[in-house]
DNA sequence: TTTTGAGTTGTTCGA
DNA sequence: GTCGAACAACTCAAA
């Protein structure tokens, strides 16, 4: 409302030709596409941020990605100044935040990235008309994939719904290449009137509790070259075990955009070229990231999935839902050491190991009876790398209610996941410390009963 | 149109 | 202790 009330003003550079760069889910300036066309196309870009009313009240926010975000905004704001530019920080309605600064800029153009998740493409859509009422041309690019829903399809124009097939035909196309970094015009600054500075988690209501990894585009890449120069080359195996925390840990860095999966792709391949050996590990690692575009692909051809089952019939499930196991799940105390381990996990670190993620959500859908819509949520509003896309699929999957699910008779045993990937007990000690003592509580559901219990519940239907 | 082969990550049971 | 079969049927993808 604010912006509104402001007298449009005279923009400062009157003889420049002038671009918008709105930052969302690509906070770099390393092989970033629509920043780069930005650059390459105008003589002064102004990259704005604006922090959404929307996406901060959303019941389903995380608090630590929120932090985790602010760090890597701090990062990019640096980034940029040293790059000759300055970020601009906006905050409020995203339409009418976007209409101020397109009028007092006097921008001819605005550049950004797609996003693929069913509310952004709303509000894409929205912006798009408004900046060309405005007369104002629009760009956006494709960036936070490698291949897009439209490029990856069946022969009969259709699209895949199962991962295998899918990956397949994805491996065929020729992948699209790194960009290189962005500088900006020095001489050529915009300075916004409004002025807001980057503001703390706490200010914008978060409190986050967790100690975050290190953000920003430096950290990303540090982790990927220490990750390619070790655990890649034996990831195959290697990430089973949560303990030895060989997995990646990029998934923070690749949902806001710190790292492009363009560029974690190129360098795991160069490693495969350098070592041979290791190319099994190198095919099963951009599996991972074929996954990520797989879930993105479902999502965008069939967004009904975000709030309800990919396959309608699963809807008819009657889930127990009991709020007191619910809330023991939760909180890591149901007395199986490996579930409590990773939910404590999740709620001590806000992320949690990809194995454990899976028994997890099997326990919560197959052992308890509870929605996987509870665990998505819960995921959701605890995960540093919260990503609607990939945990949906992740949970669907788990559940048995998506097309590429898990066969419904394969439900994971608790105590037999533990003794094949936590053979040693660490990763259980490092969470859960009374594990083998006394005091540790007792399971609070047989699985076995469970189990035969929940076989006939699908069988059912 | 019809047919055929295949599908991320398991568990349990009995020989 | 090891190994293969059963779990049970269904949908998708491609020929």
């Amino acid at each position: 409302m604010q912006a509104l009330r402001r007298p449009v003003e005279r923009h400062p550079l009157p003889l420049m030709k002038i671009a918008i760069h709105w930052f969302r889910c690509d906070l770099r300036l390393s092989d970033n596409t629509a920043l780069r066309a930005a650059v390459t196309a105008s003589e002064v870009v102004v990259p704005i941020f604006i922090f959404d009313p929307k996406i901060l009240k959303a019941p389903e926010i995380s608090a630590p990605q929120v932090a985790f975000m602010i760090e890597c905004l701090r990062s990019l704001e640096k980034n940029i100044e040293a790059a000759g530019g300055r970020l601009i920080f906006r905050h409020g309605p995203v339409l009418q935040e976007m209409r101020a600064v397109l009028q007092e800029t006097g921008a001819h153009a605005l550049y950004f990235n797609r996003d693929y998740e069913p509310y952004a493409r709303e509000r894409d859509e929205a912006v798009e008309k408004l900046a060309l009422s405005l007369g104002i041309e629009v760009h956006t690019h494709k960036d936070s994939v490698i291949h897009e829903a439209q490029e990856v399809l069946k022969a009969d124009g259709g699209s895949y719904g199962v991962f295998t097939p899918y990956s397949r035909a994805w491996r065929t196309l020729a992948k699209p290449s790194v960009v290189p970094a962005v500088q900006f015009s020095r001489p050529a600054r915009w300075k916004d009137p409004a002025g807001l500075a980057l503001p703390s988690a706490k200010e914008l209501g978060f409190a986050c509790g967790i100690s975050l990894p290190p953000a920003g585009e430096r950290a990303a890449r540090d982790r990927l070259r220490k990750f390619a120069a070790i655990d890649l080359l034996t990831y195959a195996k290697g990430r089973d075990f949560p303990a030895r925390d060989a997995t990646s840990r990029l998934s923070p860095h690749l949902r806001l955009g710190t790292l492009s999966p363009r560029t974690v792709v190129a360098t795991a391949e160069k490693v495969g070229g350098e070592h041979l050996a290791t190319k099994a590990s190198i095919d099963v690692f951009v599996n991972e990231l074929i996954w990520r575009d797989f879930y993105r692909q479902i999502l965008w051809h069939h967004p009904h999935v975000s709030t309800a089952c990919f396959r309608p019939q699963y809807d008819r499930l009657q889930w127990e839902n009991n709020e007191k196991l619910f809330a023991a799940w939760c909180e890591g105390r149901t007395g199986y050491p490996l579930i409590d381990a990773g939910m404590r996990q999740l709620n001590t670190t806000g992320w949690m190991h990809n194995r454990v993620r899976m028994v997890v959500a099997t326990f919560l859908t197959k052992d308890l009876r509870i929605s996987w819509q509870w665990g998505e949520r819960y995921f959701m509003q605890k995960l540093i790398d919260a990503d609607l896309a990939s945990n949906n699929g992740g949970w669907q999957w788990s559940a048995g209610t998506g097309t590429d699910a898990q066969p419904w008779f394969r439900i994971f045993n608790p105590s037999s996941q533990a003794q094949k990937f936590d053979p040693e007990g660490h990763y259980i000690r490092q969470f859960v410390p009374e594990a083998d003592t006394f005091t540790y509580t007792a399971p609070i559901v047989d699985h076995a009963r469970q189990r035969i219990k929940t076989l006939a519940f699908y069988r059912g239907l």
